[in-house]
DNA sequence: GACAAAAACGAACGATCGTGCTTTTATGGC
DNA sequence: GCCATAAAAGCACGATCGTTCGTTTTTGTC
């Protein structure tokens, strides 16, 4: 396990630079307050990266993984069909509530900060958000397969709709602070599963 | 009509913050660019207005008036109903598509990256949103009094869902760039509205 | 056309930004 | 424990940020 010294450090800023962004966005992430935050000089921090846009990406990376590893991967794990669907949105969703990020998914800022600035760091958004969404579908398909929802059902649509629960979800619960935001996003993940289920 | 020389600038400033801040963000507007984009100097934009966070405030306010304008009243001169709600939804498409705004709605940058950030400039968009969610509902409601709606539907969760609807077009549309973004809207609007009309 | 008021300008401020250098300190294989 | 190398620090740079101040130009009223 060749961990060096230099990759303890370099995963620690990753760390903290997603919390960081979160609140900030990918754009407001400074090297200087970062290097503050970790008690680490500013030209010694930027050492890891060899530009703040390769940091940018990397923190995109990080996140992503650790998305997959505390969503995707747990909910994959459950039976095929509404059960992994299901676990697929509550894992979304405490990750949106409660994940490691204190302002928010970032993915959802990154998105709206991202969606007019092309560059490598918005190409790499667009892929993580493609295959997000691919998982999404993938799994609603296996659900028609096993006759959980309708077969002319269109898995692409519903991880789009689904996508947009999430959204409204994240919306309520943290600029408009409705008590009821949970409530609301799960009425409405109901309403489109029944609506994918055989009638 | 006081329109003094004053008043004529600082409309085409907000006009031109406007598109500037929705590719950039509120927090990204910044002085210089838009004074050089007008021909101006900065402290004699800046004069217009007493500091950046007012400037913000009142980018908000020319662009919620605008939106009335193009979206919200249009809409609620139709009839009650279905084709109140509809043309609410259409203008509401129409606007993120290709309204004032070449970097996308202005509002949504705004939610994600203010939602975290508390303040005068949050306080307000934060009220916008919930009038503007008002709006809808109220509309919703009407339609159930027209025996449009089922007599148990919920317009706040209407409202809501109507909102998720229109955040997923925007993520489809502008960070995904799906050719299919629009059709998908419209899918999902018509299955919002069929499961909230009588079966 | 004079004249007070409003609008725009020009220059400067302290701060912070990302990034490049050089130097000092810590690490880890032999 | 030596020593090449990696990691961290220190310092400085040009640029740009929001904001202030004093001056100049323009506007609108009598």
């Amino acid at each position: 396990m060749p961990t060096t010294k230099g990759e303890v450090t370099r995963q620690a800023v990753l760390e903290r630079a997603v919390a960081l962004a979160s609140r900030v966005g990918l754009g407001g992430l400074t090297i200087g307050t970062l290097a503050d935050d970790l008690d680490l000089s500013k030209s010694g921090l930027f050492g890891h990266f060899r530009s703040k846009e390769a940091l940018q990406i990397q923190v995109l990376e990080h996140a992503a993984a650790t998305f997959v590893d505390s969503v995707v991967r747990p909910a994959l794990s459950q039976p095929r069909g509404v059960p992994r669907v299901r676990a697929l949105f509550e894992r979304w969703l405490e990750w949106t509530r409660s994940g490691p990020m204190p302002g928010g998914c970032l993915f959802v800022a990154a998105a709206t900060e991202l969606d007019d600035r092309p560059g490598p760091v918005r190409d790499r958004l667009q892929q993580l958000q493609r295959d997000w969404l691919g998982v999404i579908a993938t799994s609603f398909r296996k659900g028609v397969e096993e006759g959980h929802f309708r077969r002319d059902a269109d898995p692409d649509q519903f991880a789009h709709d689904l996508y947009g629960v999430a959204l409204a979800y994240h919306h309520a619960q943290r600029l408009l602070q409705d008590p009821k935001a949970e409530g609301r996003a799960r009425h409405a993940f109901e309403a489109l599963l029944s609506t994918a289920q055989r009638h």
